[in-house]
This record gives C-alpha cells, sequence and structure tokens, in this order.
RNA sequence: GCGGAUAUGGCGAAAUUGGUAUACGCGCUGGUCUUAGGAGCCAGUGGAUUAUCCAUGUGGGUUCGAGUCCCGCUAUCCGCACCA
C-alpha cells in the first residue's frame, strides 16, 4: 500500500474528533496537566510557518502527558482586538468584527489541518462580549482597589494625521502612513500601577522554573536599583530631587542635569537669560524617542540654565545646572547630579562643556576616562569620607543626608507604569463614566459588558480622541452614582488586557458569573508548561504576571504566580536567513508544505530544523528528508515480523531509543529526539522489525508524526487508538551493547581504538591497549611516565622520548 | 545606549556537559534499476602536498586532554514599554 497521507491525515483528525480523545475533563480523578501556547493573533495573512513551532512543541507534550497517563489541558483561542484589524478595517470600510471573523475562520481550519491536539470545545476569542465582559471586570477591580488613575504622559503625535501613533507606526522619526513629522505631545492616560507590584514580581520568580535567560531579562527589565534620593536646593527656591545610585561621589558632584521636560524647567522660564535656546532645544527634544535620544554614541548635547544655580548639599558650592536629552524624564526624578569623574556618560558630557572633572575615588585617572569601578577605590576630596571603601561612604552618607533631612535611602525601579488607554476602536471600551460631581465612576458590574458601539468612521478624530467620542448618544450616560448627567470614557484598552488573564477562562470557558470559578482554578492550579516567544519576555509575561497577583490578591485564584514553567522558542526565518515578511516575499504558507508532504512532514521538519530554543532559517529542500523518513517508516511498519518483544539484536538500541526521546523531549531538545529516531528506523530497516519493536516505534514517534502512526497501528490491528497507548518505559541495564570502542591517546592526541568489554575496568582497557600494534610501536622509542584511563571512553598514555 | 543571546563542513546542525569533533538530515559525487528520472536502492563525502599534519569566529591562558573552562578582541541576531 502507498502512504496516501492527505487521505489518512483527514481520516484521523475526524475520528479523534468524534472520540472527543482530547477533551480536557474538569472532573476527573486523573492528575491534571495544563499545557499552554500563547494564542495567535488571527491576522489577514493566515497562519505561516512559524506558527507550527511551538504549537508542535506543545502539541508533544500534550499527547506524551495524555500517554502518560494525564488529564491534560491543551488550550486554543484568538487574541483578536489590535492596529492591523483595526487599520485594515480604516482602509476597507469593513467592519473589524467581521474581519476578525474571517480571519478566526480561517485560522481554525489551518490549525486542525496540523492535527493538533487542541481542546477545541473550550476556545477563547478576546473580541467576543462574553469575555471583553470579565476583562472589563478585572479592570474595574483595578479601579476600585486603586491600581488604575488617569495621568499626563507624553505620547507619539503625527502632525499630518492628527493622531497618536504605536511606537512601531513611526519609523525614522516620521509617520509609517503618511510620512509627516512626528513630535512627542502631552496626552492624559489610563495608567496601571504594575509598579506597586515590582518587587514581588522580582521575588517570585525564585520558586519558577522559567528559563534562566528569561528570569534575567524580567528582572533586568524590572531594573531595582539601590541608592539614596538626595535634595538639592537652588538659587531660584525650589528643591530638586535626584536619584542616584552613587551616593558616595556627592562630593564630586559639579553640575546638574535635568531632562528637557522637567516641570521646574518650565517652572523657572522667566529667570533664564538664555530663554530662546532653552525653548529650541525642549523643542528639538520633543521630536525624539526615548530609544533616540540615548541610541547613539553621539556627542552630548545640552543647554545650560543660565540664571538658575544648584547647591551641593555637602560642599555647599554653587554649581550650574543643564537640560540634556540623555536625561530621561521616565526614569527617576528627571534630573540627576553629575559627577564626570566616575560615570561615563557625565564624562562625556563634562568635556563637550568644558566642565570641571573631580576625582572622589581613588584607582583611576579621571583625566583618562570616567573611573567606575566600586570595589577596589578609596574616597578622596571627599571631607569626611576620606579614606573609606565605596561601600562604607554609601552608608556613611545616606546617614548623613538623613540625618539633616537631606536625602532618603530609595529603592528605584526602571519598570515604569502601564499606559493602558488607547484612542482606537478595535479594543475593549473602558467601563467608566466621568462626572463633573463625582469624577471617575465605574459602570456597576451587573451591567457589564459595556458593548463596542457600532460607528461610521474607525479613525480617529481630529483632536486624536478616539473614534468612540463621536457617537454622541453612546458617550453621554448617567452617572450611576448621583445620577446625573455623566460622559463614557471613550478609550479603549491595549491588547495586552486581553492576554494578560486568558489563560484563566480556558479553564472554565463558559462561565456567566466569574471569570473563573474558584472549583476550576482550584483543579487546573498553574499553567504547567508555557511555551512562547523570546519577544514576549518583558511585556506579555509581566503584565500577565501582574495581573494575576492582584487577581490572587482579590480571592479570584488561589495562587500567586500564574505559570510553573516557561520556555521559549526561536524564530523560522527565510531560506536566507532574514526574518519572513510579506514586504520580503519570503512567506511561506503551511498549506503548500501539507499539500506537497503532508502536516506529518511539516510537523517533523519544523522540530527537525535545528536546536528549538534557537532561530532557524527554512529550506524547502530539507523538508524532503522528513518525508524520506516517513516513507522508511510505512515501509518498515507495514508488514513487520511476528515477535512479543524485542530481538536481541535490536534491544539495546530500543531502550536506548526509548529513553534518548522522552528525555529530550522533556528537555525541549526535539531535533535530537527525532534524530534518534532516524538512526533507530535506519538500523531497524537493515533486518526487519518485529511487531514489538514497531509497537514501540509508533508510540514514541506518534507525538511528533500523530497521523501515520495511527495509520499504520491500525493496520498492524494494534488494540485501541495510538494516541491512548502507554508510554513505553525502558530498561537501563538492557541499553548498552556488550563491546565498546574506546579511544587511545598518546600525550592527548588521539593514535587509534581498541575495542574493549563495555564494563571493562582501567586495568583491562590499558591492556587491550598495551596490546595494540601502533601502541608497541610507539612504546619502543618512548618510556611511558603516566596513564589516563576513562572508563568506556579513553586511555591516554604520558610519554617521553627514551 | 541599555538588556538578552549567538559564532562548528557547501547548508541546517550534533557532541554523553572537560574525554574518539562533525551524529542525524540536506546538498553534492559515483554506481545501480528504468522507456524516462527532479522516484527508489548501494557506495562516498571537513581540508591538505595523506605512513602524517591542519581544522569548532579571533588572540592568549589553564589542563594529560578544550567546541566545552578563564581573560582579551571581532562579527551577527533579538527586545527596548502604543506591533503582536
Amino acid at each position: 500500500m502507498k502512504y496516501d497521507f492527505t487521505a489518512i491525515e483527514r481520516k484521523w483528525q475526524n475520528i479523534w474528533d468524534e472520540n472527543k480523545c482530547f477533551s480536557a475533563l474538569n472532573d476527573s480523578n486523573k492528575t491534571k496537566y495544563y499545557a499552554l501556547i500563547e494564542f495567535p493573533y488571527p491576522s489577514g495573512e493566515g497562519l505561516h510557518v512559524g506558527h507550527p513551532r511551538p504549537y508542535t512543541a506543545m502539541d508533544i507534550i500534550a499527547r506524551k502527558r495524555r500517554m502518560q497517563g494525564y488529564n491534560v489541558l491543551f488550550p486554543i483561542g484568538f487574541d483578536a482586538f489590535g492596529l492591523p484589524t483595526e487599520n485594515y478595517a480604516i482602509k476597507n470600510h469593513i467592519h473589524p468584527k467581521i474581519v476578525t471573523k474571517q480571519n478566526i475562520k480561517r485560522f481554525t481550519e489551518q490549525l486542525k489541518m496540523l492535527g493538533f491536539s487542541f481542546d477545541w470545545s473550550r476556545t477563547v476569542d478576546t473580541t467576543d462580549p462574553d469575555y471583553y465582559k470579565w476583562t472589563q471586570w478585572i479592570f474595574l477591580k483595578l479601579f476600585k482597589n486603586g491600581l488604575a488613575y488617569k495621568s499626563k504622559i507624553p505620547v507619539n503625535w503625527c502632525t499630518s494625521c492628527k493622531c497618536v501613533l504605536a511606537n512601531e507606526e513611526v519609523v525614522g522619526g516620521v509617520c509609517e502612513r503618511c510620512g509627516a513629522q512626528v513630535i512627542r505631545r502631552e496626552k492624559s492616560q489610563w495608567m496601571l500601577r504594575i509598579t506597586d507590584y515590582a518587587q514581588r514580581l522580582i521575588d517570585d520568580l525564585e520558586g519558577l522554573d522559567y528559563v534562566e535567560r528569561i528570569k534575567i531579562q524580567q528582572k533586568n527589565w524590572i531594573g531595582r536599583s539601590e541608592g539614596a534620593e538626595v535634595n538639592f536646593a537652588t538659587t531660584a527656591g525650589d528643591i530638586i530631587k535626584v536619584f542616584t545610585t552613587r551616593p558616595d561621589t556627592l562630593f564630586g558632584a559639579t553640575y546638574m542635569v535635568m531632562s528637557p521636560e522637567h516641570k521646574l524647567v518650565e517652572k523657572w522660564m522667566p529667570l533664564y537669560k538664555n530663554q530662546d535656546k532653552i525653548i529650541l532645544y525642549k523643542e528639538d527634544a520633543s521630536k525624539k524617542s526615548d530609544f533616540e535620544r540615548t541610541e547613539l554614541v553621539k556627542e552630548k548635547t545640552g543647554v545650560c540654565l543660565e540664571g538658575v544655580m544648584a547647591v551641593n548639599p555637602v560642599t555647599g558650592g554653587q554649581i550650574p545646572i543643564y537640560i540634556s536629552d540623555y536625561v530621561l524624564a521616565s526614569y527617576g526624578t528627571g534630573c540627576i547630579m553629575a559627577v564626570p569623574g566616575h560615570d561615563e556618560r557625565d564624562w562625556e558630557f563634562a568635556r563637550a562643556f568644558n566642565l570641571p572633572i573631580l576625582e572622589v575615588v581613588s584607582g583611576g585617572n579621571v583625566n583618562e576616562a570616567a573611573y567606575t569601578d566600586c570595589d577596589t577605590g578609596t574616597m578622596v576630596n571627599s571631607g569626611f569620607l576620606d579614606g573609606l571603601s565605596v561601600d562604607q561612604a554609601k552608608l556613611k552618607i545616606v546617614e548623613w543626608l538623613k540625618a539633616r533631612g537631606l536625602g532618603d535611602p530609595k529603592v528605584n525601579f526602571k519598570l515604569r507604569d502601564w499606559v493602558f488607554s488607547r484612542q482606537r476602536y478595535w479594543g475593549e471600551p473602558i467601563p467608566l463614566v466621568f462626572c463633573e460631581k463625582c469624577g471617575w465612576v465605574p459602570i456597576p458590574e451587573e451591567q457589564l459588558p459595556v458593548l463596542l458601539p457600532d460607528v461610521e468612521s474607525y479613525e480617529t478624530t481630529e483632536d486624536g480622541e478616539s473614534p468612540l467620542s463621536l457617537i454622541t448618544d453612546w458617550v453621554s450616560a448617567v452617572c450611576p452614582n448621583c445620577g446625573g448627567a455623566a460622559k463614557r470614557e471613550t478609550d479603549t484598552m491595549p491588547q495586552w488586557a486581553g492576554s494578560s488573564w486568558y489563560f484563566l477562562r480556558y479553564m472554565d470557558p463558559d462561565n456567566t458569573k466569574a471569570p473563573v470559578s474558584r472549583e476550576a482554578a482550584d483543579y487546573w492550579g498553574m499553567v504547567d508548561w508555557y511555551n512562547g516567544g523570546m519577544e514576549h519576555t518583558t511585556l506579555h509575561l509581566l503584565y500577565s504576571r501582574f495581573w494575576h497577583k492582584f487577581l490572587y490578591d482579590i480571592g479570584v485564584v488561589p495562587f500567586p504566580e500564574p505559570y510553573a514553567k516557561r520556555t521559549s522558542h526561536g524564530m523560522i526565518l527565510g531560506n536566507t536567513g532574514e526574518k519572513m515578511s510579506k514586504s520580503r516575499g519570503n512567506v511561506v504558507n503551511p498549506n503548500d508544505v501539507v499539500n506537497e508532504y503532508g502536516a506529518d512532514t511539516l510537523r517533523l521538519y519544523i522540530m527537525f530544523i535545528g536546536d528549538f530554543e534557537k532561530a532557524a532559517p527554512w529550506s524547502d529542500t530539507a523538508v524532503k528528508g522528513c518525508k524520506r523518513f516517513l516513507d522508511k517508516v510505512w515501509n518498515l511498519c507495514e508488514a513487520p515480523s511476528h515477535g512479543k518483544s524485542y530481538s536481541a539484536e535490536h534491544d539495546p538500541i530500543m531502550n536506548r531509543t526509548i529513553k534518548k526521546v522522552g528525555d529530550d523531549i522533556e528537555n525541549i531538545k526535539f531535533n535530537t529526539a527525532i534524530a534518534a529516531m532516524m538512526t533507530l528506523v535506519n538500523e531497524l530497516s537493515e533486518t526487519g522489525a518485529n511487531k514489538a519493536e514497531v509497537k514501540t516505534l509508533l508510540t514514541i514517534l506518534s507525538p511528533f508524526a500523530p497521523h501515520i502512526c495511527e495509520e499504520l497501528w491500525e493496520m498492524n490491528s494494534f488494540q485501541g487508538l495510538c494516541c491512548q497507548a502507554d508510554w513505553p518505559s525502558y530498561d537501563e541495564k538492557r541499553m548498552h551493547e556488550m563491546e565498546k570502542q574506546i579511544a587511545v591517546q598518546v600525550n592527548g592526541k588521539l593514535r587509534t581504538t581498541v575495542t574493549v568489554p563495555s564494563d571493562a575496568d582501567d586495568d583491562t582497557m590499558l591492556d587491550a591497549t598495551l596490546r595494540d600494534d601502533k601502541i608497541r610501536k610507539v612504546l619502543e622509542s618512548f618510556n611511558l611516565i603516566k596513564t589516563i584511563s576513562v572508563k568506556g571512553r579513553l586511555v591516554n598514555l604520558i610519554v617521553k622520548p627514551k
């Protein structure tokens, strides 16, 4: 018979579906296992060949867990709010709802075609009012707990489109759509106080099984640093607060730098002798993003605030104040004390502006470069700190400042609060109204969801407000508090909102009383294994951990962290190693691969392509190798000889392969698991396999290539379905061959190999080595000084000439 | 700039974690079968001046032994808060 993958794949997908093979049960006496992928954004382009990489990986885990006897939850859904759909709607005048529906339909077909063992009965869609009702509910809880607030913050503003732009829509300082100048403009936005959770978000990483680099990136993103807040008096009368991690260098502070947006810079405007220059500089800075400001190793720019001086609190000396764009308003207090002797950026700035550079920590040469070492230097030129180490000086100076009310120890985080509002249509409406009398008032929970109303046009208004603001009927509301006239909030939520809690909804997708019932949350507990892209490490992962901790605090969920284990996959690149993108025209559509080779081949290849954690370029020709492998499997397993156990000849490799494949799956080394199965099939093909061998092969291969295994399983009349078989066990004692080839080195260089029994001890190995002709020849002219033996590996002879 | 990573044949990669570098696959070469081959099967395949020597981006170091550990370079990729 021929391997007709098209017919086979459709056949088994239907059978699995009819038998509800992959439905997770909420009442089961089996141990639960929750495997999670990042749900896709249903884009108009459809699935591309990068999607199946993480999905296949977690499908392999889910299928293996079922075979190991777990009650597995492996769900799927759609993160469907967002910019691309909205932009498509604007361009083509189609309701995003319709576009989303079409895209989800297409994605569903494509995902089903690949044979993933998702529980389709629990599918969620973030744009479904039954879902976003609970997203709004969570927002209201945050609001009521003081974690949502309004604040003026700078946004990207397109001067021509008159709308707020996402950073991604700003390319090289101009608007991606129209090419007009983009400036930074202040706008009042809803913010979430994620910074209140900063410390817990760091601390609780401790007990989690995340890949180490993910933990490191999260910690660095949150960016905790210890230091002090120091008050500097000014000749204008105001106090400037600065945050510094190096209070020990306070004697070396020879000037100050404020961000151009600092409130005091504006307040002091009448005092300046060089107003024009300052206004010009502020304007220039507003055209640059934070990224551009700190990006280049460029000449430092800035302007002195002539007319105002600051006072160094320890020396009492007056020092000048500058504004410069290398100081960001969003970090610390938006103002720094500059210590050019011991900070690189300050040093460069001081050089550019001819400012004095003072040495206050000895050990370097501050005329050559900033000396930033904290471990070895001693304090100098620092009055009462002289002679102390940096660490001692830090403690003493903070104590000194505190006693005089001039400063305090302070922990600072790089993490900023989460900008939560968007002036966009395609997002969850923020369920608040503004009442002149009562302020911001939440919509009563029983009135949720606040439905997204239909609009004529999806573009933002002239002054950058959400299109919802144009629907006057909808905007005008009654204040739930006082019954007076009120106005609805017209901003919507960012796409991150829906994806911050979706994994909870899968546990209990049809609940109309709560986002998730306590019973379901108790049973399913933490997500056991969450795999996703490295690009989500800082934002999505952090946002969802934050929301989850909040839900834990208010008693919705019984555990403080959402994900027990987190791994990440690398990207699939185009043929030439570049990112796959529509504009490059190198996107590979999985449908084409499935039509030509079948879903099993695609799944196998995408897992074989390379290290799962690293990026890998797609190759059209290399796919064939996996198809050839499946052809070989088909030929081997079609008609095996009878045999209830492995043949003596194949016993070691059978046991070894079971162990290797099982271990490799757990360690996300799918590529070497497949290589091991290829080696096995090559060996079995030489002599033919028996029924027992075929059964094991099909079982361990089935998580990777489930359809062909299921068909061959049936052809061999094995019991039940392959996907419901037990994961095979192996015998450690039966994994090894009787004999082993070991390396023989002379002075560390390989000279020959000898064959010894696998369990040979040092003496036996040495004996065999010394009996070797080549080695005997060597020893005729050299004296043996020392031997090093490594069991089962090598013998190294250290020799000297006679 | 800040943060995270990577570098091994013509290509994707592997290496029991300090012990025979290049497993597995692609490609290529030769053979075979065939009316035909862009199918299948068999053999070969790191390089060279081949009894040996040289090879894991690059320069040092530690070690009996280094792709793996340490120090210094170089190059590349990802993220940077309103893309998802």
